[in-house]
RNA sequence: GCCCCCAUCGUCCAGUGGCCUAGGACACCGGCCUUUCACGCCGGCGACACGGGUUCGAAUCCCGUUGGGGGUACCA
């Protein structure tokens, strides 16, 4: 319909390159909503060997925190989603930060002004409901384009009176069609959308002005964002014609919209919900692999059958047309279930290096650890991994390995259904630890010993052999496996658990 | 009010006219394994919102109804 203008920006990659962007305001914790904006823009880009643009839309001061900021960068490079232009990198089209590019908008502004595709509009909100309902018209319809066509007499009395105009996009007098990436063609009928507001009174440029004039300017071709601002598309549509129309975009670019993400039951995910606040999930332990495939399946399927993918795997089957339209409810269960999968699926000494900052969150370790404590971490990590789902439950988990026998508290719990006589079970149990050697004391010859003596030779039930030891050992009623947890904790000290308890119960009668 | 979007098990995702007596996952309920708890394995429960079309044939296409959601700002 018009002319592609000569660029006025410096054209990088090739002609068809998918260029993606995520564009936040700096408002708040990061979102679980928003950061899988982000991830499917990622993959998107990721799999079509393009180019993902990070920008910060930080036009309201009111609004916008240097905190916010930075946990965005945070969030970003904790998931692993990573961008070629934009904040902190850089690129051909910065600066990234629309409080930094107040310029280039005054320049789009004046030539917007040049073109009459944007008018002047005295109009105050008050007036135009009075104009409807005089008309007999619904008052609820939107600004009425009353000043359209204002002459310069007409504007001159109305600034007179003191006004201070606001500038007003031309809308076309047309519907407005296009294909949604998800959703397929959506058509606007004319006349739905009133000419809007694209400079403020004070002169700023509003979100509506300067979120496609960077998009033209950062030559993006694909636009995939939240189902929130699908019905602002055709104001974005109107005002990318008239950019295009005066040289300042090349293309229109594709759109798509992504569905909500939802709390419980209808309520769309609101900022102060737990759920809905990423740092909180890291908290509890959620790793980043678990993280992303949990979000990715927020609104997609990686196929019928598998659910728990890699981020690689991601990136390999991603596809924006094959996101499913309706909204998706986060569920807590799932995504722990499948970050308990993406736990198990990590190598050994991995895993031992992530658990490291929660047992020190849990006060299990200390902010220095030494060597040692290392070692025992790392040679506990296998005992662990299949019993937990999240991160933050290793210090519940593997507390009493790192505990002083004499600080090991015993919990209630531990103490009942231990059978008949527990206090015997420990004194046989302290026999057979007592003959095994220091050098010889691993799970493979507790085991025998214990369930020889204990289990064949005095007849208790496995579980009942078992079970005072373990509250003996660990000090709770659920424990990594018994005779691996001696092992680790190493003879003296399981002997002096074992005598502990005994003693204990042997006191109580 | 007007405009737009959405509609498959409790939840998430498959399904793009016949392969569907609708598949997988989480959750839930049984069972197996077992030194506790997990893991793993086996089995069960459980859905195409409703009504009309179109078609030899519809979860899949069309229309309507109902029900959700969003927009309608000098917020983003």
């Amino acid at each position: 319909m018009t002319t592609a203008p000569a660029s006025i920006s410096t054209p990088t990659g090739t002609a068809d390159e998918v260029r993606v962007r995520f564009c936040p305001s700096p408002t708040g914790t990061p979102h679980v909503g928003m950061v899988r904006t982000a991830l499917f823009n990622w993959a998107h880009a990721r799999h079509h060997g393009g180019k993902l643009i990070f920008r910060i839309e930080d036009t309201d001061a009111a609004r916008d925190s240097e905190e916010s900021y930075h946990q965005l960068l945070d969030a970003m490079r904790w998931l692993g989603i990573d961008w070629d232009e934009g904040v902190e990198v850089g690129g051909p089209d910065g600066p990234y930060r629309q409080s930094q590019r107040g310029d280039i908008y005054q320049d789009v502004i004046e030539k917007l002004k040049a073109s009459g595709h944007i008018y002047e509009s005295f109009s105050t909100a008050e007036e135009i409901v009075e104009r409807h309902r005089a008309a007999g018209r619904d008052p609820q319809l939107g600004y009425d384009g009353y000043d359209r066509d204002l002459t310069d007499e007409q504007k001159a009395a109305l600034r007179a009176e003191g006004r201070e105009p606001t500038w007003r996009l031309r809308m076309p007098e047309e519907d407005i069609t296009f294909t949604d990436m998800v959703r397929g063609e959506i058509t606007f009928k004319h006349g739905t959308t009133p000419d809007f507001v694209v400079v403020r009174a004070n002169g700023k440029p509003l979100y509506t002005l300067v979120n496609p004039i960077d998009d033209a300017l950062m030559r993006i071709t694909h636009v995939l964002r939240g189902e929130d601002i699908l019905s602002s598309t055709p104001r974005q549509i109107a005002l990318y014609r008239a950019l295009i129309e005066i040289g300042v975009a090349q293309r229109m670019p594709e759109f798509g919209h992504l569905p909500y993400v939802m709390g419980e039951g209808n309520k769309k995910l609101s900022k102060r919900d737990p759920q809905a606040d990423l740092f909180l999930y890291r908290e509890q332990g959620f790793i980043p692999e678990g993280m992303v495939n949990y979000l990715s399946l927020l609104g997609w399927g990686y196929s019928a059958d598998e659910d728990i993918f890699s981020r690689a795997q991601l990136v390999e089957r991603f596809d924006a047309s094959a996101v499913n339209p309706n909204p998706a409810r986060v569920d807590l269960k799932k995504a722990t279930a499948i970050n308990a999968d993406h736990i198990r699926l990590l190598p050994e000494a991995e895993l031992a290096e992530r658990l490291l900052p929660y047992l020190q969150a849990g006060g299990v370790l200390g902010e220095d650890v030494t060597e040692q404590q290392r070692a025992l971490v790392a040679a506990a990590t296998p005992l662990v991994q299949t019993r937990m789902n999240l991160l933050g439950e290793a210090p519940e988990l593997m507390g009493f390995l790192f505990t002083a026998d004499e600080d090991l508290e015993v919990q209630d719990d531990a103490l009942k259904k231990l059978g008949d006589d527990p206090a015997a079970v420990l004194e046989r149990a302290i026999t057979e630890v007592e003959a095994i050697s220091e050098d010889a004391f691993t799970a493979e010859a507790l085991e025998p010993a214990l369930r020889g003596a204990i289990v064949d030779d005095m007849g208790v039930k496995p579980r009942l052999a078992f079970g005072p030891l373990r509250s003996a050992i660990s000090g709770r009623r659920i424990s990594p496996p018994l005779f691996e947890s001696m092992e680790l904790l190493g003879k003296p000290s399981s002997l002096a658990r074992l005598r502990s308890l005994h003693a204990r119960l042997a006191a109580e009668g």
